[in-house]
DNA sequence: AATGAATGAGCGTTCATTCAT
DNA sequence: TATGAATGAACGCTCATTCAT
């Protein structure tokens, strides 16, 4: 899939960045107070400093605000998520941090993230396949690091679990934007790393007990 | 939290009861087709099987079918989620019961549960809240069902543990639905529960090692 | 080729005609004062003495109504025309009762005729189509009656030239529209037909002179 | 009526030629495939082969090129024409080279006949009468030629049948290019000036038939 | 209680024109 | 002289809402 071309009527590609930028900066704004479709293209252009003239210089629509957002969004996202990477660790705790890194970058790109996640369904054809195939690139960086731990013993894991909990993975940092109102009141980015990472790793705790066994017995489905 | 009053102009409660079904159910359909903000009333009208007059004769304002959709959903899904439970369970198999019934009736309510899962934060004020508390009031029936767990020894757990785990088996729930481009191509209902419920109570299994060949052959659903 | 159906919200069809007569009389009056291009829909829509919103109740886009124009301009030319007829004539007297209907019909609705005439181009598609072939249509009658005067013997004509007649008679017609700014000032429409049909017929009247047979010869075109 | 001063910020006359030259090669171009309305300035600009505000430095505003297009197509049908007369005819015999002669320049120049044709209306007070006072100018080249023939008895008219048969040789010229989607499909130049020169000359060819006299006296208009 | 024609504020978008470089 | 980024008035069109019937 490729990257689906955002039109300009600007030729310089300096000039361009540096407007999209300001672009994606204000409607990250915008979109984040009142939602995709209750923003105006004029809003947008007013909160980037320029006419709404302007604005169509380097967009040709309206959704394509939003597919810059989500596209830088996923970029920006990477770009962090690998400055907090400590390369020198191995195993669990080298998967620990992939996860925990992650989401201190949703938390510190919270707004964005939000923004792209709530509202790239609004997107059509071409840019949303671009950026749900971003996402899944994203899965795949967990599913590499679950099958290293996996490959090396440290977990035991189908593949189909492991599957589903690079889903978990992504939806836990997913989760602190989009239930924000609830959980980022209830925690700090810090607690929420290290609850979640525990639970995430152990479930609810059944085995942290003593009888296991009998336990076990339970857990099954009917 | 009040419900909020949807206005009507017509008087016969009966009427009323049976004509806001229409609405909603037409809106449901309509929403996941098009999101909400690219129905049109008219759309909603018709769908519904009258007028645009008529329509406005059951609610104040489009903002009012959306409130409408949230608040039956949740009914619904309490409603459904009553009727899956079997009573006789006690301890931990209660516990998955309850989780595997809220799973299932996501399911069978995907298309109503994503709706007002996409679209709630559109609701402004009132509604808003109404419905966020809706969303509290099921968190608090895992509350419930986890507590009981634990008080009866069966699982060990801080008051913060509870709290987070709660929201990891909302959303959970949540994400066969906003997440169904990609879950529901992977897993059947039935193995996503399975799945999922075993990830929740154990993790990525750190804690099967072991006698991890015995466990898993438990595990797995016949 | 099919009339071009132009949409409408409204669904009574006598309604739809009332106020779509509203808009073809507003449409060539303000179409004949600035053009096609440089009125505006609002204008339109004053001008038919409601609001915007009326005037797209009625019409699916601005070019619908150049098209709403066009078609009921050739059906009114064709009406009256029908009513100016007298059809006890025969032979050459028919005829030029036919042309001179025509050149009055167009001058009782010069407007109408411009603006069709002048903005017909800007229709594309099937609604252009469909404006050609009405206008060819209109030719075919006069076709018809320069072949009945030729089979009956009053005139000697190949069909090239017959073909090549019929151009000129309808050419001549709308030019008393388009060319309204310096005939109309130099002629009466009265005037005009008496002018106009002789010229049609005899030509410069290089024959009305006595050594007729002469001059035949030196006409020819080298 | 003097000529319209179009605007210059440049000093160099040579250059404003030149420009000038390119801007309406570019205009009649596009003028032709989508209309005046429809084409944009960038548009002109582009296809003149600089940009938007080398553009404005040539040309006050959007109508002066069209202005500019219509002043030069007037200047190169005249031009051409003079190019093909010859200067050695008399009589009818010179009338009709100079009538062939216009029909064969209005074929060569048939794009810019036909945008100046279609769209000097929209030209607006001082240059819209400008361009009335060239046609006008044209008209009297043919009176010029009917009256010399006139005053050597080749021909007998009234002054009133001059002008109008002026008319109906200019837009016997003018028909070749607005009604070119017919005409051009059925006859050549060629053919077109041949017959069309016949039916000019002699009309219907009522005459052509032995009893002209009695013929005559049907003609004339009630 | 039901209808649907009417309304008009407001949207996304275009494009002729300007002016600093 | 040439450039092209910036401007914003103005356009075509939509749609939630009202109200006379």
């Amino acid at each position: 899939m490729k990257k689906k071309q955002v039109p300009s009527m600007v030729k310089d590609q300096r000039l361009i960045t540096k407007r999209r930028d300001q672009i994606v900066k204000a409607a990250v704004q915008l979109f984040n107070e009142k939602g995709y479709h209750k923003t105006t293209t004029r809003e947008v252009a007013q909160q980037s400093g320029f006419s709404i003239g302007t604005l169509y210089e380097y967009i040709g629509s309206k959704e394509d605000i939003l597919y810059l957002v989500c596209d830088s969004v996923y970029d920006m996202v990477v770009d962090q998520w690998a400055g907090l990477m400590d390369e020198n660790l191995n195993g669990l705790e080298r998967l620990k941090q992939v996860i925990e890194a992650y989401f201190r970058v949703v938390d510190a790109l919270q707004d964005e993230v939000l923004v792209m996640y709530q509202n790239s369904k609004s997107l059509s054809g071409e840019a949303r396949n671009y950026v749900l195939e971003k996402e899944l690139r994203m899965k795949e960086m967990f599913e590499k690091e679950l099958r290293n731990c996996i490959d090396a013993g440290y977990l035991t894991m189908t593949d189909e679990e492991l599957d589903l909990a690079c889903h978990n993975i992504l939806v836990s940092g997913h989760m602190w934007t989009f239930r924000r109102w609830i959980v980022q009141r209830e925690y700090t980015i810090d607690r929420y790393c290290e609850l979640q990472l525990r639970q995430l790793f152990e479930g609810f705790g059944l085995n942290r007990q003593a009888p296991a066994e009998e336990k076990k017995t339970e857990i099954q489905t009917p």
